[in-house]
RNA sequence: GGAACGUUAGCUCAGUUGGUUUAGAGCGCUGCUUUGACAGAGCAGAGGUCACUGGUUCGAGCCCAGUACGUUCCACCA
């Protein structure tokens, strides 16, 4: 629904700041109320100061960084509160060099404290100037042309440029005693976004696009979540400019693009029209001519001259949706009905209005529906300054570069790791601490790649149950178990989390804990099924990864094994995880815990690596232990295990959970320090509790909380009592 | 001037409808460990009154109001 406005409009001015000067310039006053002054208002009358109506003392200063401008001046305005220019108010003043008499108003827009506090308004080429005229009902003189050169309307230097004339004029103004000082001052113009030209303001007709009634549908599906953000955050944005909404400027004076469907006959009325042919009926009607044969056009199809300008591209670009398929001009045809709505728009923030809103709007105009559901906008890439990357501060870090000294999939992950969805990724190109973890990240995988290799030629049938057999059991569980969490993060599409999750798998869970559990004795053979469980493992492991780190994961799925033709993990389809045993879970969960415990314990009464020690175990139920011993002993250094009921006295006593270790050593142990760690613990545990305990002695808790929650209170009381008392239980034995 | 968003460990950030510990991760930092995949490593550790003030609630990093600071967008700067 186009119509014809007239505004003012300033897209695609890039506004930068420049040295300008600021020229203070005398308009004499008229203190005629009469219209006596009508007469001076012709051209080249100057009113020299011979006039006997005038004195030096008489005139109003403005101050202007556009003194051309000045032949197309209607008014001076003051504020209204300004008491330097109240004996002003309803006077007339004259513009200089050609006497125009213009008024002088009052309006809240000038600044008192700017310039001189006097304000000269030119409606034809000041956006603002252009508001306040239409508020007073100024004329409005346009005193430029098409070119940049002035006008017959300017009545003075017509047909010469206006940079030429800004000097010239600044010259006669000087010479005829109007101008008062010259200031240095920066200010910000505004250039062409496309040829870098300093943008003057024009009246002009333009095509526009009334929003306010078109805009809804497409606020709507985004706010109930129809059409969903990622992240969200950007709804409120989304939502602040569509209840704003203002019409949109369509038309532009370029050569390409689509051209606009307005037809003028000689009369200048307008045929809006999907064709030519279609605009000569419409005229025809208006005419009154006759609609003989519609096949038989007449040559009246001469008289109508199609509108010159073309449409704004990113009006173009609003149809992309659903036109690429020749949705709006072939309704219903295959590819559409496939292709729309499609799933996943991704894009920048900082095109939502340009873009994203439109492409919603034209969607729920033209097909009736939205484009897609979902939007995902990455954020911006700055630099630790957190300024913008751009050609201008040379501040782009050299990824070609970066590439060469890390490798590419290095830098996908450094970028991607510190991406998290919609925000902007601070890229701090002098550390590039990222890129390195992203190289060194490569570096253990193949450093894990190198000892599966190891392992290949030293496969045996196995004839007695490894302690092997559990790592696979809890590994497959483990990968189960991250492959959930990271479909859930898949849909959510938080991209840096999944890298993450990914990269603690494959580096902690498979490298630090299932290798190890996994790995044969010095000298020994691996059972041969363990070995293709792991490799299994591995290959499932790269083909999570492989989005992100593409290269490095594909040759090392090539390397594991012999590969048919055409197996390729860029191709390979995603194995469907089971269900897991959260029993096998738990135990793996506890095997980590006590092997950190006695390690840390070990750490702390400095006993070697090297040293072997005697583990007991005194726990409730000590079969939880029968199927982890063998990769507990192995973990911590342990000649043996052995379960107990009793304290084992000249030990170090670890807790975990409620089960409690006893380390024998042979070596010389130093109790001190193990006994202020126990102390530190018991502090802690002790602090703890009270706060558990303060908790359930609130009668208004206990009322009110859910049932759920009060019992994990009661449990955590009841645990925190339990360990309270196996570690008084330690502290007394190493007394 | 208007609006949106943010403020959690030295840095970069998670923290999913308020309730499993006295808040997490990565990097950095500190200590210990060097010939069996990996020192580009391993093992462990330290480090935060969740910007501030008030409110709602039995309970707040999370909800509400205000303040401060920051980022971005829009408008304006004669």
């Amino acid at each position: 629904d186009p119509k014809a406005k007239t505004a003012l409009s300033d897209e695609e001015v890039i506004r930068k700041e420049v040295q300008s000067k600021l020229y203070y310039v005398k308009y004499f006053l008229s203190r005629e109320t009469s219209d006596v002054s009508r007469e001076t208002n012709t051209r080249h009358s100057p009113l020299t100061t011979h006039d006997s109506r005038l004195t030096t003392d008489d005139f109003i200063t403005i101050a202007t960084v556009r003194p051309e401008t000045i032949l197309g001046d209607t008014a001076i305005a003051v504020n209204p509160n300004d008491d330097r220019y109240k004996h002003l108010h309803g006077q007339f003043a004259f513009v200089p060099l050609i006497n125009r008499r213009i008024p002088i108003i009052t309006d809240e827009y000038v600044e008192m404290d700017f310039g001189t506090g006097a304000l000269k308004i030119t409606p034809a080429h000041d956006k603002n100037d252009y508001q306040i005229g239409e508020k007073h009902g100024l004329e409005i003189i346009d005193t430029m042309n098409d070119d940049g050169t002035m006008s017959e309307a300017a009545q003075l230097y017509i047909g010469e440029d206006r940079f030429e004339v800004r000097k010239k004029i600044v010259m006669e103004l000087e010479s005829k005693g109007h101008l008062v000082k010259i200031e240095d001052y920066t200010n910000q113009i505004g250039f062409s976004e496309r040829t870098d030209v300093v943008v003057e303001d024009r009246l002009s007709l333009q095509w526009w696009v009334d929003m306010k009634k078109i805009y809804k549908p497409a606020l709507e599906a985004v706010i109930d979540e129809e059409i969903k953000f990622y992240p969200a955050k950007f709804k409120n944005l989304y939502r602040n400019w569509m209840e704003n909404i203002r019409d949109w400027c369509i038309s532009r004076q370029l050569w390409w693009g689509h051209r606009i469907p307005a037809w003028y006959d000689d009369e200048g009325n307008v045929y809006v029209a999907k064709t030519e042919e279609e605009a000569h009926r419409q005229w025809s009607m208006v005419n009154g001519q006759s609609k003989d044969s519609p096949t038989h056009h007449s040559p009246l199809t001469t008289h109508l001259r199609q509108d010159d300008d073309v449409l704004d591209t990113w009006f173009s670009s609003w149809l992309w949706p659903f036109e690429v398929f020749k949705g709006y001009s072939n309704p219903g045809n295959p590819e559409i009905q496939y292709y729309y709505p499609t799933n996943t728009l991704i894009t920048a923030p900082e095109i939502i209005f340009f873009w994203v809103a439109r492409m919603i709007m034209a969607g729920f105009e033209y097909m009736k529906e939205k484009p897609f559901s979902d939007v995902y906008f990455t954020g911006i890439v700055r630099d630790e300054l957190g300024r913008k990357m751009s050609k201008q501060l040379g501040n782009s870090p050299d990824l070609l570069g970066l590439i060469d000294k890390y490798g590419a999939d290095a830098v996908r992950f450094g970028i991607m790791i510190s991406s998290p969805a919609g925000n902007d990724l601070l890229f701090d190109v002098k550390e590039e601490s990222t890129l390195k973890q992203g190289s060194f990240f490569i570096n253990k995988m193949w450093n894990a790649l190198k000892l599966v290799k190891m392992w290949e030629s030293k496969q045996a049938a196995s004839d007695k149950p490894q302690a092997a057999s559990f790592a696979v059991d809890w590994f497959e569980n483990r990968l189960n178990e991250a492959k959930v969490e990271i479909e859930e993060l898949y849909k959510d599409f938080k991209l840096s989390e999944i890298l993450k999750t990914i990269y603690s798998l494959i580096w902690d869970d498979f490298c630090s804990w299932y290798l190890e559990w996994a790995k044969p004795g010095f000298e020994e053979s691996i059972d041969a099924n363990v070995y293709s469980r792991t490799v299994q493992f591995f290959e499932e492991l790269m083909q999570l990864l492989h989005p992100f780190m593409p290269f490095v994961t594909e040759d090392i799925y090539h390397q594991l094994k012999e590969r048919k033709e055409g197996d390729d993990l860029t191709v390979r389809r995603l194995k469907k995880y089971s269900i897991q045993n959260s029993e096998i879970l738990k135990q793996g969960e506890l095997l980590k815990e006590v092997i950190t415990a006695i390690r840390d314990a070990r750490n702390k009464v400095q006993l070697k690596p090297k040293d072997q020690v005697k583990l007991h175990i005194r726990a409730d139920n000590s079969s939880a232990y029968k199927n982890i011993e063998n990769i507990l002993q192995k973990q911590v250094n342990a000649e043996s295990v052995s379960y107990v009921n009793e304290a084992v006295s000249n030990s170090i006593n670890v807790v975990v959970q409620k089960d409690k270790f006893f380390i024998e050593s042979k070596s010389h142990a130093d109790t001190s320090s193990h006994k202020e760690e126990l102390q530190k613990d018991l502090s802690y545990l002790e602090g703890f509790l009270a706060s558990v305990e303060k908790k359930l002695a609130n009668e208004r808790f206990v009322q009110n909380a859910k049932p759920e929650v009060v019992d994990i209170e009661r449990k955590k009381k009841a645990d925190a009592e339990a360990k309270i008392k196996a570690i008084k239980e330690s502290l007394e034995s190493l007394n």
